[in-house]
DNA sequence: CAAAAAATAGGGTAAATACCCTATTTCGCG
DNA sequence: CGCGAAATAGGGTATTTACCCTATTTTTTG
């Protein structure tokens, strides 16, 4: 039997995941999330076999659920599950590793596909998404760290909060961010802002 | 009995709400489209009596669809059901008269509840609604000067630059910078940029 | 395994920020 | 006219940033 996490920050869209993983053969929903970081924490206990991650929720952005995950559970297997098309954005999950991604917008089965492929331990991909990344130049050499940090920075919290949050000393996250202004050419908060929402590193609908 | 057409770009979403609208009583789908010109289409005629609609979808926008339907199907009432939370976009919205507003994030129970109002002539609004138009209405407090100095913060400005670029001196515009924490209730320029961002202060379209 | 890269953490410093306060001038409006 | 709001400007301070540096421990990788 396969274990399944949802993570999505729409309660219809949970509701409705729910329901079609359970009509298939040999798969359990074990908990659904509204935010990234109770994600977090259901994946460290409940170390299911597959999640279905929405990449904008609260708290903590699917990019750092999905480090977290390879993190603290391995083997578990991620799918992405999304609305947004930003190209930089859906890059980022790939280089991180994700399994399956597949957008809202599609035919849901593609999704079901998709679910049943990951959980034989293949990876599957929406057919869109080889247009976007292929329209894509990559800039994209920050860390798995840095990006992690950045993600903190966008989401207005300050050095010391990040170095709380992450458990590590402020001067730690005090470099990392001296090392991602380094690699993007910015020399301030809002020169990072302006940057992440242009390249649509930044979710604008995140409430 | 109630016929619903329902105008969403996620198929998920088309599906899960009208599964919602048949388990109510008295309600039907009539049609569900995946963009906003077939949306006109259909609302024409077909002349539900009500129309779930999200704001952000191709072809045709979601105030463009409120204003064509309220002209060829005046008897119909609008719902709007988004993720989005721009305010900007959310005022112009109410300003042409929708009869209820409802966030994705929230629990379906309010999207429910809200249908069943409109349905009856009444009108109903996600609770949250309120403090996104508080945050619009905060930002008009600010007087001429100070939202010109916002402006300059949020296109990445420091208040040195500012001071240059105004011909006024750094204390200044250090006051103005202070004033407009305190009117829009913010601490950092993160906080003023994602609160610009999420009340539409900030064009988030422009590429 | 050895080299390279990344993550960790600390010592510094100059600048910028986020506030507190008072005080003057300017200007529209009842 | 005079009141009050706005804009102007400065004093002062605690905190935060941005960036320089070295250095150890992991992790990754050839």
């Amino acid at each position: 039997m396969h274990t399944v996490l949802i993570a999505d920050d729409h309660m219809l869209i949970r509701d409705s995941l729910r329901q079609l993983i359970e009509s298939l053969e040999g798969f359990t929903v074990v908990d659904d999330v509204d935010n990234g970081f109770d994600a977090l924490v259901a994946i460290k206990k409940l170390q299911p076999s597959l999640i279905l991650l929405d990449v904008a929720m609260p708290d903590a952005s699917g990019i750092e659920v999905v480090i977290d995950t390879q993190r603290w559970s391995p083997d578990t297997k991620i799918i992405i599950y999304t609305g947004v098309t930003s190209g930089t954005r859906l890059k980022q999950l790939l280089d991180c590793g994700v399994d399956g991604l597949f957008f809202k917008h599609s035919d849901t089965r593609y999704l079901r596909d998709g679910i049943n492929a990951v959980a034989e331990g293949r990876t599957a991909f929406d057919d869109k998404l080889a247009d976007i990344i292929a329209g894509l130049e990559a800039a994209d050499n920050l860390t798995a760290r840095e990006k992690q940090v950045l993600s903190q920075i966008l989401s207005g919290h300050s050095t010391r909060d990040i170095a709380s949050y992450l458990n590590i000393s402020v001067k730690t996250v005090d470099n990392h961010r001296t090392h991602i202004m380094r690699k993007l050419g910015t020399h301030s908060v809002s020169d990072l802002m302006r940057l992440a929402i242009n390249t649509g590193l930044i979710d604008l609908d995140a409430p």
